[in-house]
RNA sequence: GGUCCCAUCGUCUAGCGGUUAGGACGUCAGAUUCUCAUUCUGAAAACACGGGUUCGAUUCCCGUUGGGACUGCCA
């Protein structure tokens, strides 16, 4: 039983992509189940839609959570009774206490701790309101006053703590001290770390797939678990996915604010393959899938292994590169019918002109992309998103067409070539015409092609000339020689 | 500052005491091709540093350096 958990802040990050992968693959190569659940505990960051955009992102990229229960996907917010009887036990047992203390308070105690440069945080003699008698506690009430709950800490960071992580082994921790705030009192609802312990308790959450960033946090959640008596998850603390920062040259984790790629609905916005994308994080956690795919021994991320001890422990920067390269790969792998699927599904979503020009003639598209795509073992690899593929073939559209105007043609022989084409040639024919052409005009064959690519199509390179002449067909080929004469 | 994590080619990584340190992306060179893309050959390219332990360390331990995370009534 594994969960991604996001929060729902209006935005899907690789990271959450790439951890909640991780979570299915656990789940659905050991017959487990799969859930989501929205931390929604933070009112203040609440976003419209926000559940949607994660339900929807992943669902595009085949996460499919189970459904099958009534309470999928969970939403903390909705378990706020839960919280608050597992907080009454623990107030009952003395393991965790109401505090008043204010905003200003904390902050004050946190300046004066610097100063003095001890740890932040409520602990100990800063724990004001700790050891509260009953009348103190009523007559703050009376006051008017909401408290916090918080946790009446027992660890001491004089002892260690040793916290299992299925990647990283056993880590040693002073214990945590701090009165750490379990149900806020601003909107009743827990904070993360005791929502987390709640949920993942009574869920039966077996495996704790989360980024690294909780590792600072692993010792107070196991003695959470501890406190209570319930069996602690195994917890996988998976690395960031991180960048080279262009201005200060260092690493950091890929930043939702100043990296688009960051965002999961860019890859989708630019039409990037969502199989590249789910195999491209998916080796990075399973890295011996990429040349068991090569050697054919598996054809997807989802029938590869992937074992927790595996998952690689340093941050890996994002490749774009190497992801370029698991979506050419993928495309090119893509029968014609659905590569042409693909591409008119994210023309209609994201270009309506695009999608207009191909609603117009559908088959057209089919015979572009099926250019040179016969032989299974030398299919062209230009393509790396759907965007781009309809950028690369554009000039098959006379709306598109760029003449090219650096390019010096030799019009004697496109003339030439107009005077004997014949679309009905065979490929053979063709060719034996360009020979003679190049032959009676004392230049060399491949000069003639290239006068012929570069009218066609504006470029000087393109896929196979005979091909392109048989998709655009005869009146645009005599159109477009003619217009490189001409010009 | 404190706590914790991490450290093999440019990048992602394999390695789990003895290896010519392997693969992939990228790069470069060559062959094929009407150009390009493919495809095929080949090449350059790494164990951060210093101490231990050991007959022997990339591998184990310690330290240094470097990078990262956390230090909220956010997750």
């Amino acid at each position: 039983m594994t969960r991604f958990a996001p929060s729902p802040t209006g935005y899907m990050h690789i990271g959450g992509l790439y951890q909640a992968l991780v979570d299915c693959k656990l789940a659905q190569q050991t017959g487990g189940v799969f859930m989501l659940r929205i931390e929604d505990t933070d009112t203040k960051r609440e976003v419209a839609d926000a559940v949607k955009i994660i339900e929807d992102s992943m669902h595009r990229f085949g996460l499919q959570y189970n459904k099958d229960e009534k309470y999928a996907p969970y939403y903390q917010s909705k378990r706020k009774d839960i919280y608050h009887s597992v907080a009454a036990d623990l107030l009952a047992r003395g393991l965790a206490y109401p505090c008043f203390l204010t905003a200003e308070d904390m902050e004050k105690i946190r300046e004066n701790q610097k100063a003095a440069g001890f740890a932040t945080g409520i602990y100990g003699e800063f724990a004001r309101d700790r050891n509260l008698t009953e009348e103190e506690i009523i007559a703050h009430l009376d006051n008017g006053e909401v408290p916090t709950i918080r946790l009446y800490s027992m660890g001491n960071p004089e002892n260690r703590i040793f916290c299992k992580d299925a990647v990283r082994g056993s880590i040693g921790f002073p214990e945590n001290n701090e009165d750490i705030v379990l149900i806020k009192s601003n909107d009743g609802l827990p904070t993360y770390h005791f929502a987390h312990l709640c949920d993942d308790h009574f869920m039966r959450t077996t495996h704790v797939v989360r980024g690294e960033e909780w590792l600072p946090s692993f010792p107070l959640h196991v003695q959470l678990f501890r406190m209570m008596g319930w069996q602690t998850p195994m917890y996988i603390h998976t690395s960031t996915i991180d960048k080279i920062d262009s201005e200060t040259g260092k690493q950091r984790k890929l930043s939702k604010r100043h990296d688009p790629e960051a965002n999961v609905a860019f890859f989708l916005a630019d039409g990037w393959p969502t199989e590249a994308v789910l195999e491209y994080l998916g080796n990075i956690a399973a890295s011996g899938y990429e040349e068991a795919k090569m050697k054919g021994q598996v054809k997807s991320i989802w029938e590869y292994e992937m074992r927790p001890k595996k998952i690689s422990m340093s941050g890996a920067l994002f490749d774009m590169k190497k992801l370029e390269w698991w979506a050419k790969e993928f495309i090119a792998s893509l029968p014609v019918d659905e590569l042409v699927k693909r591409v008119r599904d994210w023309a209609d979503e994201y270009d309506a002109v695009w999608a207009a020009r191909i609603a117009d003639k559908p088959e057209y598209l089919k015979n572009i992309l099926a250019i040179e795509r016969d032989n299974p073992k030398r299919i062209r690899k230009d393509f790396i998103t759907w965007k781009q593929t309809l950028q690369e073939v554009a000039y098959f559209w006379d709306d598109l067409f760029v003449p090219n105007t650096e390019y010096v043609y030799n019009k004697d022989v496109l003339s030439a070539f107009l005077e004997t084409f014949n679309v009905s040639d065979d490929k053979d024919t063709w060719w034996n015409k360009i020979v003679a052409i190049a032959t009676e005009k004392g230049v060399k064959n491949g000069d003639v092609a290239m006068n012929l690519r570069v009218a066609l199509t504006g470029r000087t390179n393109t896929p196979d000339l005979y091909s392109i002449m048989h998709v655009m067909g005869e009146e645009k080929v005599i159109e477009r020689i003619k217009g490189a004469i001409n010009g």
